[in-house]
DNA sequence: TTTTAGCACTCTTTTGTTCTGAGTGCTAAG
DNA sequence: CTTAGCACTCAGAACAAAAGAGTGCTAAAA
């Protein structure tokens, strides 16, 4: 149902000024930004026509026209100057951004504060590790004689707790769980431990504790992963914007934000297409209605991704915001093909 | 300069009052909250004493009084009903606190989200650890042979990070950095140590490398502590509030909130009291004369403190604020003083 | 001396009205 | 098919009047 090109014209014309100004765009406007100049009679055909194909709304019969879920989705498919052609500003960008983004380590909470500060928009990011198995368990004692720290290490990542027990435990029976555990590790049968653990060393209450407490710290932690925080920037940024004027409507949007586990489920559906796009009502949410989020996705090992992203009115400067997004991900993909002598990686959460 | 007792009632209904409606509040609506009734022109007397001594403020002429700044000083410091006397509400949060607050571990984020939702506010909170002494250091080999987690113990805190090297590390070697780190840390000499292994083992450059990352992450944990993020829960609940309609006002305050190292430094000042109060112009930021910050700080150990704190209009309901902060206190000493058999304590950042 | 009723006065808020301007849709001519 | 012209619509601004809330002051009552 292709539109003819005039048409698209006009349509990308109209997008482009509404996302700059906010304010319904009327025919005149328009009649300067083309070559070979036309009328605004002939623009407002063009208008109510695309109006009829859904493309544009009016708030109101005297106003201008302003884009519809539709046009914007159109807009990003198809109108819009792809990414690709921009590797001069993008190469940019992506310099600033390597500049400021030094390591893996903290990546996500690095990134979305230096992107929402260079965009000056509302950024949201997260990080999930799924199916991490823990490989090996050190209990390293205290030098207090009842405290240990434990630490798991997963494929790529380092996670450690303290644990006390009020009791000095016995040195040598730590040692002998130790063993167990990291047998029972590779054996894939940390749940069934415990029990014999019992048996052999029942006499000794506090290293019992301790196993259960260390085998419930690995269980959650190959259960949960990163525990799959979200991360709101820069949230006081969307009251910049003419639509969130409104108190109400801004505190909608953040409730979305900072209740919502949607961004993590963009994260495990985010497909292998560089940039994400989700518009108005595809959020899926009522409160985001009149948001849209243009995100990326990244590997920060084999077990863990990231998703950092964009939160906008829908007339948002998608143009832009993928440019910052590609910009990052070329970054990101610099920072971690190259496992330089020492890189240094991520660390516990 | 003590107030007669009358006006301090008058006073203490109106700034009640006040903060209960966000409403200026007149004479008339007064002459009911007494036992022995007043007439209002009695109030309206009284009432512009109190203006004149700098209590009340009126936005207009035929608008009610507001209290002033020094009105909720004032109220804070004497008027108000002392936490002291509010037991069986405080235990009631305490209960439902200590619900929620299983542990130590992550405690600054649990709480204030805890906390934002059971009042329906903004909290902000922080940790910082000081002077923290890494005391031992152990590094672990991960299996593919050129990975290395390295684990940092503090009194009473466990860090962690992974570094990779490219070329496999000689075992051997490892282990003798790990001896030398070691000895170095209970001698306080870290910084002398680089070179002499240069010395030593200049061959291998790998480790050279891995000591270098290692120091630097010893002297980057002694000096920075936790990395001292704020972080800042709820901030859509301001826009809730009357005063912040105006969406660049509650901009600006989430401004302040969000790039702030105030909370830091309140951290470091806090004295003894166990609940602080700032007030408006006492926060000392124009982004923030309009509110007020009730909050209370607290020892995780011995290196490290938390702060916690409600954000909210000046004429935020402090009373509330301060049984919730209180009850928090409490629940925490609870957690903390209670090094049970296996006592789950925090963690890694 | 203190309290209170009464009343004039002030100033915001609300409501209603008119006016203006931007932008459209339609018609008829190019 | 394009464009000039024009009548029409409607939101928002500007203005005016009315309503309402609350005060300050005065003079009488306690």
């Amino acid at each position: 149902m292709g539109l003819q090109e005039r048409k698209r014209q006009i349509l990308k014309a109209i997008i482009e000024n509404y996302i700059d100004t906010a304010e319904p765009v009327g025919s005149k406007s328009l009649t300067v930004a083309f070559d070979r100049p036309i009328s605004s009679a002939t623009i407002r055909n063009e208008m109510s026509e695309l109006e009829e194909m859904g493309y544009l709304e009016k708030p109101h019969v005297s106003a201008g026209r302003v884009p519809s879920y539709a046009a914007y989705r159109l807009y990003v498919n198809e109108l819009m100057d792809s990414a690709a052609g921009l590797t001069a500003e993008i190469d940019a960008i992506r310099m600033e951004l390597e500049g400021k983004l030094h390591e893996l380590d903290d990546l996500a909470y690095t990134a979305s504060r230096v992107i929402s500060s260079m965009t000056n928009q509302t950024t949201v990011s997260a990080v999930k590790s799924s199916g991490a198995k823990v490989q090996k368990v050190e209990l390293i004692p205290t030098d207090n004689g009842h405290s240990y720290a434990v630490v798991l290490i997963t494929a790529s990542e380092v996670k450690s707790k303290m644990f006390r027990s009020y009791e000095p435990i016995d040195q040598s029976a730590v040692a002998m769980l130790s063993t167990a555990l990291n047998l029972a590790l590779t054996e894939n049968r940390v749940e069934y431990l415990l029990p014999s653990i019992a048996r052999s060393m029942g006499a000794d209450a506090s290293v019992f504790r301790l196993a259960d407490a260390v085998i419930k710290f690995i269980e959650e932690v190959e259960r949960e992963g990163d525990g799959n925080k979200v991360h709101v920037e820069g949230a006081e940024k969307l009251l910049n914007m003419r639509e969130y004027q409104d108190a109400s409507k801004a505190r909608e949007l953040m409730e979305y934000l900072s209740d919502s586990e949607k961004v993590m489920d963009m994260l495990d559906e985010a497909g292998d297409e560089p940039i994400g796009i989700k518009i108005g009502s595809e959020l899926g949410d009522p409160r985001a209605k009149d948001a849209s989020f243009v995100f990326t996705t990244y590997d920060i090992d084999s077990h863990t991704k990231g998703i950092i992203g964009i939160v906008a009115p829908t007339r948002m400067d998608y143009h832009r915001a993928c440019a910052h997004l590609t910009a990052f991900k070329q970054a990101v993909r610099q920072l971690g093909s190259h496992p330089t002598d020492i890189g240094e990686n991520d660390e516990h959460r």
